[in-house]
DNA sequence: GTAGCTGCAAAACGTTTGCATGTGA
DNA sequence: TCACATGCAAACGTTTTGCAGCTAC
């Protein structure tokens, strides 16, 4: 639980190497903001990522290129119910299904990751209903220890 | 898992009752909106809310009916990923704790309701990083039978 | 009468799109 | 060269807000 996240910030250098794996042009923008969501602990929304990135781009190109890194499988989308989607890395092809989910704390906003995910009966139920493909999304909210002890 | 919603439509009788029960104003308009919302089969968007009420009114009182609904416990919101977040009725008094999940089909839109509610090895999991307080949502997709066979 | 409700208009916010220009391979 | 990438401006859909007038109690 309390393990490193399975990636690691990407380098200059390894950026390209994925961007080119998974043929996209390397741009300057493409690869700083691959490596600004592969630099973070937690899932990034485009505004903050857009004030993050040292070189900054305009917000559209950041929407367009995590399209594009979306449709590569690079990056997944998280949502935590704020009203906008968050991104963070996939995982490496080595970690080829990495899935987890989250908890946010509804007082600082700080976000962990819960790598157990067994939902297995909940899959079984909906099957019944002649549901296929299933796909799902399970987000936790609470109070983190910090803010709690205030 | 078939079985019936726990609450059934509200009469204007009832939906007045409702209202002053939780000491809110009984306008046509909260009473309209309260009245549509437990009608329906499953939980409404603002918009769809909009053309659905015979009396309409403006979107933005919708948004503040809502907010002051939602505070009351009188509805709840649903964000099963489609950029909006939709309403429906949080189950009555006798049924204090109600709390169910959703299949959204990816292809026609349809809706089904998941009574079963199990994630007690997620909690442990989270209580052990300290978290207190918490909540969570579990929200599915699929494909339903119907779209699956053509 | 007064607190609270409503409609209207405007704006906030995240997100998408069209278009003209610029850049990577 | 030429497909693709970018910035800018405009638009979109959902949601929020300010304000003036109206309604419930």
């Amino acid at each position: 639980m309390d393990k490193k996240c399975c990636h690691s910030p990407l380098t200059e250098a390894s950026a390209r190497d994925v961007l080119t794996e998974n043929g996209i042009n390397r741009t300057k923008v493409k690869i700083n903001i691959l490596q600004e969501i592969s630099r973070s602990a937690r899932p990034l929304s485009v505004p903050e990522l857009h004030s993050l990135l040292k070189e900054p781009c305009d917000v559209s190109t950041i929407f367009r290129t995590i399209t594009q890194f979306k449709e590569k499988n690079l990056i997944q989308e998280v949502n935590l119910d704020e009203g906008f989607f968050r991104y963070e890395m996939s995982g490496s092809d080595d970690d080829h299904h990495h899935h987890h989910h989250h908890v946010l704390c509804r007082v600082c906003g700080d976000i962990k990751n819960i790598e157990k995910c067994d939902l297995g009966p909940f899959e079984k139920a909906i099957a019944k209903l002649g549901f296929k493909d299933m796909q799902h999304r399970l987000e936790f909210t609470g109070v983190c220890s910090k803010c709690s002890k205030k």
